[in-house]
DNA sequence: CTGAAAGCGCTAACAC
DNA sequence: GTGTTAGCGCTTTCAG
């Protein structure tokens, strides 16, 4: 028996086959130029010895890694982990592997993630932003011509590829549905953080007052927190407007569930006291009773057409041409904002 | 202006220092041989150089990646993905990175991912099985030595260790409950997954039925899927059974919610009709409506305590002691399963 | 405290 | 088709 802790090398199958490491090395690439009898004996032997190829020495020499990093703030927020469980299969189908990394919605972690992922010679990057005034970092990955991708992401300046919704006209629609249900003070809950997807949302509900024939009214915005699910906070400043908005559009992706919650709890009537509508439709939007009214768009088709774009780009020597991939989105009108129930 | 292609190696900075690419390792390594007016040159000049260092020469050389691999069957799947945002964190927060992979439920996937895992030479592994009759590829891992830690896995053979709830006795925790709401036909949904898992909880809750005096009738366990949702599929069941059952316990982590749901759609009252219990206490179960009680431990818990011990067995040449952490859990009783509400 | 030299395991370039 | 040679970037003895 052999000993354990000896690696067993391609110079060792070299040895037992009197080849030449090269020629085991090409054998197990599958490389065209051997012998189709010499590669089978190859492989076979490699089986023999239990051979595990090493990817850091392949890595060092070939200076590809087949691996790409994922960075996003949580892993465990809104239809992230869909995502992600999306992108893990897509990267694996061609044949990359996939390291997670969370930037807990910090510039400085994010930073450092992103760093870490370039001392790991990723290949390709896929980025899902917390804030948009942060390009410092990845610029440094661009640069240094690591294809990259943002998810969600709307860079105005940086000429970078993308994958995301059409965040204004999704807030557009959710807005006007809103209006069209009879709302006409419309509370906006927001995140604190000065992404650049939150700035879209806002302007298509601006867009959508306007063109209706709405005021914009600043004491209707609500700022909730991003990293915590302030369903409650959120709900008691809804309680204090006065007077008492007729609808709540959540931006912000998570907290809406528990606000809807609270206010059930304080006696609010929904849809009839207060509508509700959320942005991202992820899992508990149809548990929620009433189940709620949001934007929802596939998380594997995101993740996977991201993927798809960061392969084409990582092939080609020369990074493709700076790519905006909009995914289709749709509106799941539930129950949490329709008041005409004869109507629709 | 250098051309972004150009890697600055750790000889780059040696030249421009006038020392050797050993003193520059170890200034960069914080080794405490070198002197500190020393090492802040280095770290400068390699600050000011642009200097990444590149792991794979490092790994090669040290036969260290400092980087965990991780497998389970879903990453959107119960609180997965709460799980492995505590991995990632806390294995950050130790210096390692993180390389997730998916067993989509599948023997050949899993047994693949590990391989790749070990291409990787990951320092560690952490695996949720989908199933158990599938130890080959871990065992390989155990062969080699790499230091293995199992999350929710009861080999009884297999001497690994591994980090878990008691599963029997939150199952009997759970039926003892319903049974103590009045309940006596206690449907129990489960998985067509061989896992030691399931057989626990089924054990738990045949040793529950038997303390109280009720018979163990097997046209009370319905066999739902892993890897759908069949909520639906599974209410029928349910409704065709008759006598009707009072009480269901879900060990199947999943469907238990859209089943619920189904039930109520088909008039079905929760809980005096049918009473609920989930197993899982993932992020529906205090939406759904009545939410559901079900079984909760922490999975920041889960996945730091996986990760501690996986760390302090990679620190040591010789793997520790083989270890089973049971983390503790608690009965989350919601409104699904209480009948009695004057008394709870 | 610093340097010289060797080599981790693999693949690319060039021979034959 | 296969072999030779060199070297990817780093760390690690071993010297001094």
């Amino acid at each position: 028996m052999l000993s354990p802790t000896k690696e067993i090398t391609i110079y060792d199958i070299a040895k037992a086959l009197n080849l030449s490491p090269a020629t085991i090395s090409r054998g197990l690439k599958n490389n065209p130029l051997i012998n189709k009898k010499t590669r089978k004996i190859i492989v076979a032997k490699a089986q023999e010895l239990g051979y595990q190829p090493n990817r850091f020495a392949s890595s060092l020499r070939s200076r590809r890694t087949y691996t790409i990093g994922v960075v996003v703030p949580f892993i465990d927020y809104g239809n992230t982990s869909s995502i992600i469980a999306a992108i893990e299969q897509a990267a694996n189908a061609a044949g990359y592997m996939v390291i997670i990394c969370q930037s807990m919605a910090s510039h400085e972690k994010e930073k450092a993630q992103v760093k870490a992922l370039f001392d790991s010679r990723v290949d390709g990057l896929l980025i899902a932003m917390a804030y948009d005034d942060c390009i410092t970092a990845h610029d440094a990955m661009i640069r240094k011509r690591i294809p990259t991708i943002f998810l969600d992401s709307v860079q105005k300046n940086a000429r970078c590829a993308s994958v995301m919704i059409d965040n204004f006209k999704a807030a557009y629609e959710i807005t006007t549905h809103l209006i069209m249900q009879g709302c006409r003070r419309l509370a906006y809950i927001t995140c604190n953080a000065a992404h650049p997807v939150f700035f879209e949302r806002l302007k298509g509900y601006q867009h959508a007052l306007l063109e209706h024939g709405l005021e914009y009214d600043e004491s209707l915005i609500v700022v909730g927190d991003l990293s915590l699910q302030t369903g409650e906070s959120l709900s008691k400043k809804l309680l204090k407007m006065s007077p008492r908005p007729d609808a709540v559009f959540a931006a912000n992706d998570t907290a809406v569930i528990s606000c809807m919650q609270h206010l059930k709890n304080e006696g609010v009537k929904i849809p009839d006291d207060i509508a509700f509508a959320g942005f991202i439709d992820h899992a508990g939007a149809s548990t929620v009773e009433p189940n709620l009214t949001a934007i929802y768009y596939s998380p594997e088709e995101m993740g996977r057409l991201a993927v798809n774009a960061l392969v084409k780009s990582m092939d080609k020597t020369e990074s493709g041409r700076v790519q905006k991939i909009i995914l289709q989105h749709q509106l799941m009108v539930r129950k949490s904002s329709v008041r005409f129930r004869g109507s629709v």
